[in-house]
DNA sequence: TTGTACGCGTTATCAG
DNA sequence: CTGATAACGCGTACAA
């Protein structure tokens, strides 16, 4: 997906085509104007009479005409064009509901301006050497990370290129990235608070990943809790994001802490599967242990019982992304990394 | 005044931006040819001798060259890029496990072959005018179109554009296009005749919108497998995939008709809104009333009584998609069109 | 205010 | 097999 400067022989790829796309030349001509006046005049140039403007408009909407986004690219060396990188395809970041948040926000602020969305799933192979190449040669005239990991060269390289790139999630490599996040480790203390407040006192988690702040910072959210109420922190499990990766976890939990009456868990999808296992080692939630997970999923609500979650303005997020990069590009508003968001409790059933 | 063949950058866009992308002329400099001849060389063209491509070879990776797309696009009049169309940008459609393996299975397909996938969200009443015209003059080399319903115009338009097209999920409208689409018909009859099997009598469904072949198709099969064992087809209530019409459409049908002793809902989302409703009308799932759900989605499985559900082969469908787009791009493999996968049912608790 | 002329990086045509 | 050279469509100094 990703050019490598290396392409199958030229193939006649218009054929069929009947539509003839209208020229920049042949809006002149039916504007009555030279074509650089006609270019001036579309393009909001400031040196040009009212009159030429709304004949070159009318022009324009007769002949339906668009500019050749190759031929201007060509001159401006912009490409109006940014890419969403999500440094892996596999269909689980995809079908997280924070990737559809993510898509949604970026839309939003991409809106107003022209820009169009690229999307660049690149597998983790790949990404040091075709997705990179791909981003620097001046393909996008920016990126928008997701998901970004520890080991991922992504930041550091992008860092380095030059081009203006905004990580959703605050990067642990690549120190001076620009980002937007939202306070996880504000999350993760209302949810270990709201467990402590409720009585619990022997609280478990689950992690995320930890070569991701989403993970690290969770995790640190939940030991400051604790820690300002002095209860024990031993007790803890890493999960990969993943239902089955919860289910695992909580399953070592249980094994190693037949005492526990709280877990937070520290995103939906793993809760889910945890709740599978105390269902099935008898437990009763919250009954016995209370849980809470984090992302509100859809699953969140629908789960047995509704589970306790932590909202992330997912959407905000990812539109205050797509703003930070376009007040980049346009060299407009001086906008300012990072951007933090606040989460929200969300209480149901489960804690 | 002396040119130097290298002007600077009319806005300062890339401002910052140390790394110069290499051009053609360098890689030919370099490897001691014409331009022409390293054009010839990096793309595989016929007449190139094998010492001249191994130079040209390794002069591109000395310098990490890559084909400026514009240049390349400007005069082979291809964008190496194809859309990916969604005429609702409502998170709705973005959080539906549909789109992810949308996405996913898309991806698969172009990765082969370097296409770029842009992304194309719009709203209903930009699609006659926006969209269109970005798709018509030609970004992009051709257009997977999802969730299409009957009263969009893209199906028509596209049609008679002739920008190379397919569709996932049959449109209602636009007779000649292309599509794939997974046995909508077949899947209501799977479901329909699980119940029946089970001993089911009284067999209501919560259809989909009705304006998408998902939406009628799936209530054809619930009413074509009743109508084969002779029993009542009279209980129908409209919804439109989300929960909150799911649970709306539920209450109608309980109201209307007391007697019933299962659902057939067209998909997991309603039919989660459809549980919540009978159990606070106090009926118990299965015993009282079977439920199932359309999809297969992540929350299928996780609602009380999991819920079984017909599961459609979504990644494989867009993979075919993007496939058979391919094949009409490059006028390689005569795909035929329309490609028909079938459903499968998946057996959880609620029936 | 408008028009002229040139260059952006690449592929395609046509001689050698 | 290779090398000049002419497009491709547009933006913009510069001259009028």
């Amino acid at each position: 997906m990703i050019d490598d400067g290396r392409r199958a022989a030229p193939r006649p790829l218009t054929a069929g085509r009947e539509h003839v796309v209208p020229t920049l030349d042949e809006v002149a001509r039916l504007a009555g104007v030279s074509r650089s006046t006609a270019s001036r005049a579309i393009n909001r140039g400031p040196r040009v009479s009212a009159a030429t403007r709304a004949a070159v408009d009318a022009a324009v909407t007769e002949l339906g005409f668009t500019p050749n986004r190759a031929a201007r690219s060509l001159v401006t060396r912009r490409t109006d064009s940014i890419a969403l990188v999500v440094p892996e395809p596999d269909e689980r970041v995809l079908s997280d509901p924070f990737f559809a948040g993510t898509i949604s926000g970026l839309t939003a602020a991409l809106s107003a301006s022209d820009l169009q969305l690229v999307l660049v799933l690149a597998r983790p192979t790949e990404v040091a050497t075709r997705t990179l190449r791909y981003l620097r040669n001046g393909h996008v005239d920016g990126a928008v990370v997701v998901s970004h990991h520890r080991g991922d060269a992504l930041a550091v390289e992008l860092e380095r290129s030059g081009l203006p790139s905004v990580f959703i999630g605050r990067p642990l490599s690549g120190p001076r990235a620009e980002y937007v996040d939202v306070d996880n480790v504000a999350g993760g203390r209302l949810a270990t608070d709201h467990l402590i407040r409720s009585g619990r006192r022997r609280i478990a988690t689950v992690t995320g990943p930890l070569d991701m702040s989403a993970g690290v910072d969770r995790l640190r959210g939940w030991h400051d809790a604790l820690a300002d109420a002095g209860l024990p922190r031993d007790a803890v499990a890493s999960g990969d994001f993943t239902t089955r990766g919860g289910a695992r976890a909580a399953r070592e939990l249980l094994d190693r802490h037949r005492d526990l009456d709280a877990v937070f868990v520290a995103s939906d999808l793993m809760a889910v599967g945890a709740l599978g296992v105390l269902a099935d080692a008898g437990l009763d939630v919250p009954g016995d242990v209370a849980v809470v997970g984090y992302d509100n999923a859809a699953l969140a609500a629908s789960a047995s019982p509704p589970l306790t979650t932590v909202a992330s303005p997912v959407a905000s997020m990812a539109r205050a992304a797509g703003e930070l990069l376009v007040s980049r590009l346009t060299g407009s508003a001086p906008c300012v990394s990072p951007v933090i968001l606040s989460p929200d409790l969300v209480v149901r059933a489960s804690a």
